[in-house]
Order: C-alpha cells, then sequence, then structure tokens
DNA sequence: GTTAGCACTCTCTGACGGAGAGTGCTAAAC
DNA sequence: GTTTAGCACTCTCCGTCAGAGAGTGCTAAC
C-alpha cells in the first residue's frame, strides 16, 4: 500500500485529515479549495478524491456530505508523523519542572505523568507503575494484628512492595514474628520467586507458610501491569463530541474500567520494549471495544531493571500529532527518573 | 418539614418515587391509580398532588405530563428508608464468601469492595483505603538505586507503606544505609510525626536528613484519603439513561475524576464515624459538581484505629433502598476484615 | 491531465398538525 | 368537608413535508 499514492494525493488525504480532526465533520471538495490554495480546481481534488475512497484511505459516510478518514487512512497518516513530531519547547520546560518538583514521591510522579498526558492530549490518559521484570526479594515485615492475623509487607528489590494478610493456626507474638522475619530476609535476599520457594524446608511450620506465601506473592508480582493503573482525565472522554453517542462513550470507559482488558492491550501492544510509541487505531481488528477509539501507547523505564506503560485513551479522530509528542516526552521523563531512582 | 404530610400523601409520594426511580417519566394521576388500587379518584391524587407540589417536593417538569419528585422528595423518601433497608440474605452470603476468599490480600478487598459496589448499585463506586488516624513509624527500609539516589520504604504501624526518593549530596553504599536504617528504625519505633522530628539531633546529617524526611513522610499520611482511591463501574454512569446528557454524565465523571473534590466531599460528609450510612442528594446545596448526582457513603473500619471511606455515585433517580443496603452491608463486612487485621 | 457545467442525491431544518397524556377548576354527590 | 365526574386547556411527541445547502459523478471542452 505504501506507495500508491502520489504527492498531491498525500497532501490531500494530509489536509482531509487534518481539517476533518478539527471540525468533526466530513470535507467536501469546494471546501477544501476554498480553505487552502491548492492550484488546481474542485474537479481535480474530487477525481483525488474518488482514488482515495478507492483506496480505502477515505469514506463517503453519505452520498452527499463529503469525505471522512477510515481508520487505514488514519494509520497511513500517523505513520508518516511518528518520528517528527515535538511538543512545543516551553511546553516542555513547564512539564519537565512538574517532573522535578515531584521527584521525591514515587507515586507523585505517576500521578503527575497522568495528568500531565491527560491535560495534553485531552483524552484519558492511564500510567502504569514501573516494576521489575523479576520480582526479588529484598526485606520482608511481619506484622502481629489480631490474635493469629498477620500482616505480611514484602519489599521487593527495587521498592517495590506488596502486603498480604496471613492467618496463623494459633496465636504468636510480635517479637518472635519478628525475629522470624529476620532470619527469612537474611536466607532469602535477592532471591526471585524460584529461589525463594526453595528455602522453605530449611524452616520450621510457621516460616514454611510464610515462605509459601512470599513465594506466592514474588510470583504474582511478574505480571505486566501487577499494580494500581493510575487513570486521569476521564472526563475528558465525555468532552470530545466524538463521545456524544453514548455507546462511543460507554466503550472508551468500559475499556478504562476493566483491568484484564487494559492489561490485555498493554501487553500486547507494548512488547516492541521502551522508547518507541505505538499507535492503536480502531481496535485494528482485535478489540471489539477499541472500535471508535485509538490509543497512543509507550513503555518507559529501563528495560532489563523497571518498566512501566503510559498512555492516551482517546477518540479515533484525535490530535495525534500533539498527543504523540506528549506521549513520547513523558515516557522519555519517566525514563530518566526510573533510571535515576530504581536502575542502580 | 416533617409532619406536614398526612399518611395518604406519604403513599403516594413514596408511589410516586417509586415509579419515577423505574420508569424515568414523570406520574400523572390516571397512570398512578391505574397501576396501584388506591381506592380513590384521579382528582383526589389531584388534589394531593397539588399539595405536594406546593410543599416542595413533587415537580411539574411540563404544564402536563405529570410529576417527578424534587431532591427535597427523595430525601423526605430516604430518610424513611435509611433504617430498614437490607440485601436479601443469598446475595449477603455470595458477598461474604468473596471477602472470605480475597481476605488475605489487602489491596484485593478494596478492589472487591469496589467490584461489588459498583455491581449491585449498578453505578459508580469509590473506596479508600483504611489507614490510621495517626500515622505512626514502624520500620524503615533504605535502598540504594543509583549513585546518590535512595529509596525510603517507610512501613506505619497497621501495614500501611509509604515511599520516598532521596537524593543525598554523596554517594553511600547499601551497607552504611542499612545501619542506619536499622539504628533509626530502632530510635524512632513506635513514635508519630512529631515523636520523629524530635529525634533528629541525635544523628549525623545523613541520618537527619532521612528523619526529616520520615517524619514529613507520616504527617502527610495522617490526612484523610492519603491513599489512592479506588474506583470502579465507571462506565455504568454512562448506562443509565438520566445520564445520555452528556453534561449531567460531565459533571459525574468530573467528580470521580478529581481527587481533590472527592477527598472534600469524604472529608465533610464521613465526619459522623464508622457506622451510619450518609445520603448525598443533588449537592445538597454545597457541591456544584453534585448536581444530578448523588452519593451514597459510609466509612468504615474501627474508630480510632483505621478507617476508610466508601460508597456509590449514581444519578439523583437511583434505586436508594438497594444501594443503601449494599452500602451498609459492605461497609460492615469491610469494617470487619480490617478489626481483623489491623486494629490488633 | 485539467476544468466547467449540470443533473442528481442526500441530510438538515423548521413548520404544521394530530394524537396522547395530564392538569386545574367547577359543580355536584356523598 | 371531602370526594368525584366532567370539561376545557396546555404541552410534548411524532410523523410528514418541503426547501435550502452541500457535495458528487459524469460529460464534454480546453
Amino acid at each position: 500500500m505504501d506507495r500508491l499514492l502520489s504527492e498531491r494525493q498525500e497532501t490531500i488525504l494530509g489536509l482531509i485529515i487534518h481539517e476533518y480532526i478539527e471540525t468533526g465533520e466530513p470535507i467536501g471538495s469546494h471546501t477544501l479549495i476554498s480553505r487552502f490554495h491548492l492550484g488546481v480546481s474542485s474537479a481535480t481534488i474530487r477525481n483525488e478524491m474518488a482514488a482515495l475512497t478507492r483506496e480505502g484511505l477515505l469514506r463517503q459516510p453519505h452520498t452527499s456530505g463529503g469525505r471522512a478518514p477510515t481508520e487505514d487512512g488514519y494509520r497511513y497518516f500517523v505513520r508518516g508523523l511518528l518520528g517528527e513530531t515535538e511538543l512545543p519547547s516551553d511546553e516542555k520546560r513547564l512539564i519537565s519542572h512538574q517532573f522535578y518538583q515531584a521527584r521525591s514521591d514515587v507515586d507523585e510522579w505517576i500521578r503527575l505523568a497522568a495528568s500531565v498526558l491527560a491535560h495534553q492530549s485531552q483524552a484519558a490518559a492511564l500510567v502504569t507503575a514501573p516494576h521489575a521484570a523479576r520480582a526479588v526479594f529484598k526485606h520482608l515485615e511481619l506484622i502481629v494484628t489480631q490474635g493469629r492475623q498477620v500482616l505480611l509487607v514484602l519489599v521487593l528489590q527495587g521498592g517495590e512492595v506488596r502486603q498480604q494478610v496471613l492467618s496463623l493456626a494459633e496465636p504468636v507474638d510480635q517479637a518472635q514474628l519478628s525475629q522470624l522475619a529476620e532470619r527469612i530476609t537474611a536466607a532469602v535476599l535477592g532471591l526471585d520467586a524460584f529461589g525463594v520457594a526453595a528455602i522453605g524446608p530449611a524452616f520450621d511450620t510457621l516460616g514454611q507458610e510464610v515462605i509459601r506465601l512470599v513465594s506466592e506473592t514474588l510470583s504474582r508480582a511478574d505480571a505486566v501491569a501487577s499494580g494500581e493503573i493510575y487513570r486521569d482525565g476521564l472526563a475528558n472522554v465525555l468532552d470530545h463530541p466524538d463521545f456524544v453517542r453514548p455507546d462511543a462513550a460507554r466503550h472508551a470507559l468500559r475499556l478504562l474500567d476493566e483491568r484484564s482488558l487494559l492489561e490485555e492491550v498493554l501487553a500486547q501492544v507494548l512488547s516492541p520494549g521502551v522508547g518507541s510509541v505505538q499507535v492503536v487505531i480502531g481496535g485494528e481488528g482485535a478489540w471489539e471495544e477499541l472500535r471508535d477509539c485509538s490509543m497512543v501507547l509507550a513503555r518507559y523505564g529501563a528495560a532489563g531493571f523497571a518498566t512501566g506503560a503510559l498512555g492516551v485513551l482517546g477518540p479515533t479522530r484525535m490530535a495525534y500529532g500533539r498527543t504523540i509528542s506528549a506521549v513520547r516526552y513523558v515516557s522519555g521523563l519517566m525514563s530518566e527518573l526510573v533510571v535515576e531512582s530504581f536502575a542502580g
């Protein structure tokens, strides 16, 4: 498909998409020449439009009423955009300053990233916390709460934290538990889920129970988006005129609402690794729920150490240039923060 | 206002609200007598309706077209409902079983609570993590990441965890830091933000820096809803016919989206303490963003130890009976879990 | 290859009118 | 005094219809 288009056709496709993204209304040949000096007549434009429609890049919602881009049209357009766009440098400065101020609180980065993305793209943003590809034990804390209930706080290498509650067969006092936690910490420091499990037999019943739970927790922490997914700008979705149709908005929100769906999309789209921005337009045939929506996603962090995902969900008719730049820039900043803070 | 209504007027108000919640359409006098055997004629009903309208409990959207409840009408109705409703016992069993299965993972409870509430009420649910009224130090972990970056993991009494990043003036090695963390932990165990700050002078420059940060973090953890706010069922909001009007839905989502707003509402509404369910109908004049919306809220946990908030946000035209029961029941279950796990 | 002209198609909007639902009021009945 | 039947009136909703506006494809000339 790549070089079927003449330069003029590309120009026309670009202008139509540009106008359509702005106005939301199909563009006719007259409108186009009245808004841009193309040096040709409307009839010529009509011929080219007919060709683009044959190629499947434009569609005609009604016999009259102009052309709008198809999903393939957007894809063609976006491919030419991926490498080139950048945020204005004053905005970059502002954002980078905000991140600088938030640098000391881990949760705060993530919230900030979501907030900045939502604001820049005027769409819904989502960010997962960075986490290691392989969860490795760092420290264990056992806290007696009530009688036989014990709270288990597990710190992973890199600083991620998991909590579990353990019900014991009989009451144990705090001193005894603290000692056990220390012994386990010393024994399994630096091990992963398998390593921890293997150590079990060296301990008594209680110790084995705790170790089993720790190992389970570690292996669960290996999942792609095991932590919380931060979201922001959900209301932006409704502000967009394309989402006045309630079921379109519903699709979008349903996607943002259902963890499992989100995890699936993130896992699949972000295999390429840190750095590149991915654009998913209209579900790409794979996700019914993404119909009418596009996502601009990136993986951030330090490959091999800790990575997370971040991105934007908006209508297919989205300001891709701006959004792609924002996602790329924020993902870059987040990567720096991760490298500074975790990848030691 | 309390006893201005005759018994018959209360019956009529109740029936109108009941029908209106079901159908979403204003109810006329004929409709009412055709659906219920009231033993009086439509003209009588009309007279009573006119009286209820004068009292401000009903309104007439158009000169023709029947009556709908006003916000005051809902309030009158809900007040008579607050104490009495209960979830069917088979549903209770089901829910309680789900909580039993999730009892070992703290985050899981909260997600489950949000999910159950969203499902039961067919509206948006929100749940904050339980946390102590006063944050008390339990354990400190210092993790070197890259050169001069240090990740500080703070475990509070009760098991809450906070993370901070600290930038040092010069590199320090892990062994040295671990030792410092141990010394600090021993020195400030069981103290609150003030207590920790007072210990500072006993340490060297690095120690003082860490202690300052710990104290700051502790005092920040004292805030009402300092942790993450879990949400679920956002898409339910759009499914409700009352929210087809995009700006109504926007109000609701905006509220769910903006932490600060949510925190304000939660803080103000939930001062009564654990146990009682609060219903906020249509903003009560105080919150513009809550217009068209109602919230059913409760505080859960063990007063004095750890508490959290949970509730539902939906349209004013909401199935209050069911929602109130669901919120009360889930809040009760959550309280039990908190007592078991934290209040030791 | 490009352009002017033309007949055709489709959507959008506002006007119109009838059906349906509900009201308030009045006068009579209980 | 309360309740009821009857009636005139009001307002929304819905389908129909016609005109305006925008855009298209096609043909023939440049």
